[in-house]
DNA sequence: ATCAATAATGAGATCTAGTATCAAATACTA
DNA sequence: TAGTATTTGATACTAGATCTCATTATTGAT
């Protein structure tokens, strides 16, 4: 599968995204327009929309999720799940090589400070409850699996609002701290709420 | 404060979010275009984004966060959060009207069905931390803190999930749920993972 | 090597969300 | 009622996104 043609969309699709993430970390996101993108990377405004359907995609387009995936395979069965995600979160960066990991980090890097794509998490529950039922043996549309992964996605979000807010803070670390938090429950669960004045 | 200007403007903001929730639901999302609810509310496109900043932001609006946190606030001090939290939820849909509360449904059914806004939850992490905080008397950025609202965050999402999935189940039963199920733990946070064949 | 089928591209035209400006209309105040 | 402040509509403009069509590039087979 590595005909001519392939190698030329994958390259245009990978020169479209890194001339973009370096404009946007240059110019900022919404001061960079397509059209400058398509002009750095030398194809037109048309094409840039036929590999990447909005602006916003060309952020969120993401070829690691393989590697996490391998890596989370890779543990031997019956570590718990917590613990074979922290794992699996601490493991895989550094299974990329030197650009691709410091491409990754300015997409991340983007995709957690710019406004317009905060918010938008590409992990959804479908996508994390499908990933716990295959690692636990059950239906991805079981209760505890579907909420599970629930609590994972919100760990995550989380985990970014920790780290926006602290400036030593890495949003790996906090990510970590944040897992290994949760398998001893729910944080303030039962604390007793009070009236202020 | 009841001058007519201000009624005035009540109004017009009712109509173009009561018109739009209707145009959405009958001729879908993107296919509505602001210049139809501009004209459907009988007031000029312009008028229709110095009432709300953006399209997304119609269906954003809510002015029934006001009645859940009188509700909140109702309950007496030292119920644990989250059987706080599940009380005001239940309680909250009767206090409201009936053409108020079936709008409301009609908006959240939007809100969680339209693509372009299902991701993009008008709870952030920051919101529901602050709520917490208030209630337990901690600071906002305290760890437990945001990671507790990052759960009740994450238990929102898997409960939109679980109704989506499960046409019996609404989404308050499924919400009402899940927080009965954090009380005692995160699901599967200790499960063994398998690997299949 | 050539040729026909297929896929990718560029060049527009068009639609719509969102912003800015200014003059007319409407509500407030004394 | 006159003057002031606010709200509105009309208009123009930018940029993201979709669509069509002609042109170019790639492929597979002769």
């Amino acid at each position: 599968m590595s005909t001519l043609r392939e190698r030329k969309k994958a390259r245009t699709r990978a020169d479209l995204q890194r001339h973009a993430l370096r404009l946007f970390r240059d110019q900022g996101y919404a001061g960079t327009t397509v059209e400058e993108i398509a002009a750095a990377a030398e194809v037109s405004r048309a094409t840039f929309f036929r590999y990447f359907p909005s602006k916003e995609d060309v952020v969120r387009y993401d070829d690691v999720d393989a590697v996490r995936d391998a890596v989370f395979a890779a543990q031997p069965a019956g570590t718990p799940l917590l613990v074979a995600l922290r794992t699996a979160l601490r493991t895989t960066f550094d299974q990329l090589g030197p650009e691709r990991r410091e491409l990754e980090e300015l997409r991340m890097e983007i995709a957690r400070t710019v406004p317009e794509l905060r918010d938008r998490s590409q992990f959804t529950v479908a996508h994390a409850a499908e990933q716990v039922a295959r690692s636990t043996g059950r239906d991805p549309s079981d209760f505890d699996v579907q909420l599970c992964a629930g609590v994972i996605l919100g760990a995550r979000l989380a985990a970014q609002s920790l780290s926006d807010r602290n400036p030593g803070l890495s949003f790996l670390e906090a990510m970590d701290a944040a897992l290994a938090r949760l398998e001893t429950g729910v944080p303030l669960a039962g604390e007793p709420i009070v009236h202020r004045a």
